[in-house]
DNA sequence: CTAGGATCCTGTCAGC
DNA sequence: TGCTGACAGGATCCTA
């Protein structure tokens, strides 16, 4: 679920409260969401740097190993310290006691602080890796180009590798290019008047201009209200909410009308994900007419 | 090499 | 109420 907005801001908000502080001890509760090396090489260390490639958290130690995060479909961050910071997957595990019933791994900090990954369905991990691990890893080293560091030439190129895949199975493979999950493959679709189930051999190169600028637009917006977290998680009314009421056209809008043309927002399935479109915005089999 | 489907895991919700 | 199957903001593995 976390895309590259919401651990984009994962990655700003632990640089705020995390940066230069000293883990003193890692607790392990899941041994599956722990990969790589050993706790013991993290204990003691200090947090130095915080990047992120695609969906990863990269978290650099002062001995030059590193955590990658990976939150897959149900993960979060939360930090609980004089105050709370959580981001990812948005569910109770924001505002819940700490641990969780879903937390897999926690870090203490040198100021008593505390930093928790929680995952519901367990697909998300952390894993340490030396320089030599972080290269060799296969995730890492495959991954495409993030939206804004490839240009419009170089993504019809590589949609012309897939001709005869689903263009939302292609955008969805971070190989093809990195950070795009399906609620930013459902906008930008929208934003570029593609119905998500065409074959690429029927995108034409200006809809796929208008498709990789969507892609860069709906994800910049969201990193610019700060993706899922829990600051607009959580309404006056104590009901849930999400930045996605602020900004989705039509992810999670099924039954809802189309705020372009009026039309009632569908939802089917495409390349065995939920998929969300307007047909009349989106008509299929004349995307690039 | 690409394309498509199954699979990992837990929880929730709709339908009987 | 209790059960069952579908599905979920992801990526990988296996097969054709």
């Amino acid at each position: 679920m976390p895309e590259l907005p919401e651990v984009e801001t994962i990655r700003r908000g632990l640089e705020e409260k995390i940066l230069h502080k000293r883990v003193m001890r890692v607790v392990i509760l899941c041994d599956k969401s722990w990969r790589g090396l050993g706790k013991e090489l993290v204990e003691g260390q200090q947090i130095v740097r915080l990047e992120r490639r695609g969906k990863a958290l990269l978290m650099r130690l002062e001995n030059k190993l590193w955590m990658m995060a990976h939150l897959r479909m149900t993960g979060q961050m939360v930090y609980v310290g004089a105050e709370r910071f959580a981001a990812g997957h948005p569910d109770s595990g924001f505002l819940d006691e700490m641990p969780g019933r879903h937390t897999r791994i926690y870090f203490e900090f040198d100021d008593g602080t505390h930093l928790y990954f929680n995952d519901q369905r367990k697909f998300g991990f952390i894993k340490v890796l030396d320089e030599l691990g972080l290269q060799s890893d296969t995730f890492l080293s495959s991954l495409a180009p993030e939206p804004w560091d490839m240009s419009e030439d170089e993504f019809w190129a590589r949609l012309q590798r897939h001709k005869k895949a689903i263009i939302k199975a292609v955008i969805l493979d971070q190989k093809m290019i990195a950070g795009v999950g399906n609620i930013y493959a459902d906008e930008a679709c929208f934003a570029a008047g593609l119905y998500p189930g065409t074959r690429v051999a029927a995108v034409s190169r200006e809809t796929a201009d208008l498709l990789l600028r969507g892609l860069r637009e709906v994800m910049q917006r969201s990193i610019d209200s700060g993706g899922s977290t829990m600051k607009d998680y959580v309404r006056a009314d104590g009901t849930k909410g999400s930045y996605l009421e602020k900004f989705a056209q039509v992810f999670r809008r099924e039954g809802e009308l189309c705020r372009r043309c009026g039309n009632e927002i569908l939802k089917t399935r495409v390349a065995g994900r939920g998929t969300h479109y307007c047909p009349h915005c989106q008509p299929k089999g004349r995307s690039d007419a």
